[in-house]
RNA sequence: GCCGGGAUGGCGGAACUGGCAGACGCACGGGACUCAAAAUCCCGCGAGGCGCGAGUCUCAUGUGGGUUCGAUUCCCACUCUCGGCACCA
């Protein structure tokens, strides 16, 4: 083997060169037979428990950027395991959903037999990677175990009201033939084969997320997070503080031809009230028309008689349209609907519009128009010569300054032309003017948020089926917990059709149940839940794995979660994050989990490029990973991946710098092997070693990677300067610190120097501070802010002694010309003079 | 358009609360070892000026301002770049 002592009556050999293939295959072979990753799930006393997000199994195998996250997961965990927690971090496959659907259909292989071999595939890489992953609970959301559990999760919603069915306009590939989440739709194309997504109208289940908004918000605050992260959920959740405002609208058919009346707000005629929405509540003194949205429920009633035949000509054009082109095309479009509306604040009579830059979806389908001081509404009221008000006013400028644009400051400005609001600071006005509609019974104040309702359905055949039936007499039945699970059949032709049913809808036998009520034949849902339902709670069940008679065991839920630090891209920052943190206040509230959010601790890491671009197979510019395990071996590729750059900015991967990494832990090797007891180890060597250790120890929580290899390949350069002789106390503790990067080796290395347990074992080194403070500082001598020279004083040395050093050096005497006027001294640091 | 990152030698990057800019690594140059090469080891390596020389001076962290004894770091205004969102009233 590797390290062995050469055979008795051999001739001596040559040292033992580091080997990492031979090291790496019987640490893999020695971890597994003491099981040596397997958590103590029962009996842990200090539970870590340490999450990457798991990746889904594509056919070409795993990636670099996967490698990448998990090997900085595996850094992150072994450091704790070596701070004596007990760690566990588990590995698992998120393998339903359209991707691994779209790849069989390509293929022509059924998603049922591809994904395991795909999973058999991952593992295979991952386990050469060194992880520290215990395979004995893993995770397959495709599994009927796992699945079983992704449908319970859907009853709890149900049970709680918080799944319902609506029909929505969805997004529709005609090209993938499915329904798409907004978030899969990219400009108006879909995000995975590029085709224009149409519009279509579908009966659909939606999570009620929107209930949790003000919470999803708040609780943003309590989180360890990256900020990017923190960042990207409060703009998606994008709260907004404003005000319903009712509008009267007039009776088009009654009051036609008799436009010249004086109309107050007093004044109780008939017809509707239009209620919008507004962020800018203090501009309503210039609000001189309203836009209801195509889709308004109340546009037929209020339109007028001759504009009937114009504003039908105008919806049916909008809902034709897909919602891409909707949401791209900016050019202002729009129908006068022959109706007026009043103004609350003004008492005048504006005109009505319908256009479709006004969505339905958000806030209540209907803005009250002020083209002074909003962008689309001054488009839209210079395209059809409607009135343009100016209410607010900033410096310089007075209530009739002309409006060449929109002005929409908010900063420093005053408002006009808004009767006895005149001259009021804009968020004074907001406030005043919201109070005084709600006297007026006009107006209330009103938050809204962007976030929509989580669309779950899925007209798709490879995914977990929604678990209801549906009886002519007794309507939606939930399929019964203990029926759990809805199987999903084995369709030899899965192939989604332009009908917009599921394909499971053609599996007779599947789809004909009895109602679990009356025991009359039924029909099942013929929908699958969206990937990101499977994902969204998967965390729970890793501890749990093997109990198949609940989703998560209480007392050990308790024990290991939340999650103490989660650790993925931001790619998932909004969706994967936002999603989770939802479905964990549901069972919360539910009372199944005793917390409210699922991860403590959440770090994004960087993204790895190669050659500036992302990589992709159509740049051919993918690393294989197996390649670079096969030519360095995996400490090599871990530790160079970490050695790139920040962990959580990522890094451009490029090949040239490997071998810098590989030469490092060839003279760790060497340096280890040939190590001595002599004598006593050198002291300046020995402080290095202890400021290693406190820079290594301080780096890794920070997940600052790339400086602690730094910091370690700084320390074996000073052992090892001038070829001198290594002595093992020099070197020993070194071991310890390169293991959570390098497990193999480290291994090795330890059982080299005689030790008969794990390093993992071994606790992590300690350090003497003071001693690696060290008793001299060199302080940097400045002269009106130039750096003259460096002198080396006693660490703890005053003002005077330091300026007197200062002055018994020619070098930096020679510049000090006169007395200083003034003298900065940072002690440890520097001395400046300013003369 | 909006939100969020980023810009430092030939290259990847370091500098933790404002305090010696360029740690560590790659590439490159020189040397040792070798018949030779590879590997290994040692030395050098931001740019420019002056000096035979040990040295020494100036400039330098995307651009332009500002605060400060002192700015890669803080403030203001820009440029470029990467990522996300995009008619959200």
């Amino acid at each position: 083997m590797t390290a062995s002592s050469p055979a008795s009556g051999q001739p001596p050999e040559e040292p033992v060169g580091y080997d990492p293939a031979a090291v790496e295959r019987k640490w893999r072979d020695r971890w597994t037979e003491r099981h040596a990753n397997r958590a103590n799930i029962d009996g842990a006393r200090r539970p870590y428990y340490a999450l990457m997000m798991f990746p889904y199994p594509s056919a070409e195998g795993l990636h670099v950027g996967n490698l990448f996250a998990f090997t900085g997961n595996d850094i992150f965990a072994r450091f704790q395991r070596l701070q004596g927690f007990d760690v566990f971090e588990p590995m698992g496959f998120d393998a339903f959903g359209i991707h691994s659907e779209n790849h069989a259909l390509k293929t022509g292989r059924h998603p049922m037999e591809l994904i395991p071999s795909n999973i058999a595939n991952f593992t295979r890489q991952l386990e050469r990677a060194g992880l520290m992953v215990d395979w004995s609970r893993t995770v397959d959301t495709t599994h009927q175990s796992y699945y079983k559990w992704t449908q319970w999760v859907f009853l709890q919603l149900l049970k709680r009201g918080l799944a319902f069915k609506k029909k929505a306009a969805v997004n529709w590939c005609p090209n993938d033939k499915t329904v798409l989440a907004n978030e899969q739709v990219e400009g108006g194309h879909c995000e995975r084969c590029g085709a224009l997504v149409e519009q279509r109208l579908l009966e659909q289940w939606f999570f009620r997320i929107t209930d949790y908004a003000e919470r999803l918000l708040a609780n943003l605050d309590t989180l360890d997070w990256s900020n990017t992260t923190k960042t990207a959920q409060r703009g998606w959740i994008g709260r907004s503080d404003g005000a319903e405002i009712r509008f009267r609208v007039l009776n088009p058919l009654e009051d036609a031809g008799s436009a010249s009346v004086h109309v107050t707000a007093e004044i109780g005629t008939g017809g509707e009230e239009v209620r919008v929405f507004t962020t800018r509540p203090d501009t309503i003194f210039g609000a001189t028309y309203l836009v209801l949205a195509p889709e308004h429920p109340l546009l037929d009633a209020i339109t007028g008689g001759e504009q009937r035949a114009a504003v039908a000509a105008y919806q049916a054009v909008t809902a034709k349209q897909d919602v891409i082109a909707r949401k791209t095309n900016k050019e202002k479009t729009g129908v006068f609907t022959g109706a007026y509306a009043v103004n609350p604040a003004t008492g005048e009579m504006i005109p009505v519009w319908t256009a479709d830059y006004v969505l339905m979806e958000y806030g209540t389908g209907a803005i009250m128009a002020v083209p002074g001081h909003d962008e689309r509404d001054f488009e839209f009221a210079n395209k059809f010569a409607l009135p343009i008000e100016r209410v607010v006013m900033g410096p310089g400028q007075n209530a009739h300054t002309p409006l060449t644009a929109a002005f929409t400051d908010e900063t420093d400005v005053r408002l006009c032309n808004s009767a006895q609001f005149d001259d009021y600071p804009v968020d004074e006005g907001h406030r005043q003017i919201t109070a005084w509609l709600e006297s007026k019974h006009a107006g209330k104040p009103v938050v809204n948020f962007r976030l929509h309702d989580w669309c779950i359905s899925r007209q798709r055949y490879w995914g977990p089926p929604i678990p209801v039936i549906y009886c002519d007499d007794c309507g939606m039945v939930p399929v019964p917990e203990a029926d759990l699970p809805v199987v999903l059949p084995n369709i030899p032709d899965f192939r989604p059709d332009d009908s917009g049913i599921s394909p499971l809808a053609r599996h007779e036998e599947w789809y004909h149940v009895p109602c679990p009520a009356c025991g009359k034949m039924a029909r099942r849902e013929t929908d699958v839940s969206d990937t990101f339902l499977d994902s969204g709670w998967y965390f729970l069940r890793y501890p749990s794995v093997g109990r198949d008679d609940v989703p998560f065991d209480k007392a050990i839920t308790k024990k290991w979660l939340p999650v103490n630090s989660y650790i993925g891209g931001n790619e998932h920052a909004v969706l994967h994050l936002l999603y989770s943190r939802f479905l964990t206040m549901v069972l919360h509230d539910a009372g199944y989990v005793d917390f409210d959010e699922p991860f403590t601790k959440f770090r994004a890491h960087g993204l790895i490029i190669r050659d500036g671009a992302k990589m992709s197979k159509s740049k051919g510019n993918v690393v294989n990973p197996d390649d670079y395990i096969d030519g360095w071996g995996a400490d090599t590729f871990r530790t160079y991946l970490m050695f790139l750059g920040p962990f959580e900015e990522g890094g451009d991967f490029r090949d040239a710098g490997i071998s810098g990494v590989k030469r490092f832990l060839d003279r760790l090797w060497s340096s280890v092997r040939d190590a001595h007891t002599t004598g006593e180890p050198d002291r300046d060597v020995m402080q290095k070693l202890h400021q290693t250790i406190k820079k290594v120890g301080e780096d890794i929580p920070r997940l600052s990677y790339n400086t602690s290899i730094a910091a370690m390949m700084e320390h074996m350069n000073v052992v090892r300067r001038s070829e001198r002789a290594v002595h093992r106390a020099e070197i020993e503790p070194l071991v310890q610190l390169v293991a959570p990067f390098a497990p193999h080796i480290a291994e090795e290395l330890w059982e080299m120097l005689g030790h008969t347990a794990s390093v993992f074992d071994s606790g992590w080194p300690s350090f003497d501070a003071a001693f690696a403070g060290g008793e001299t500082a060199t302080i940097a001598v400045q002269i009106n802010g130039k750096t003259r020279g460096t002198i080396v004083v006693a660490k703890d040395s005053v003002q005077d002694s330091v300026m007197a050093a200062a002055m018994a050096d020619p070098a930096i005497a020679k510049f000090v010309t006169g007395s200083a006027k003034k003298v900065v001294y940072v002690p440890g640091r520097l001395l400046n003079l300013v003369i």
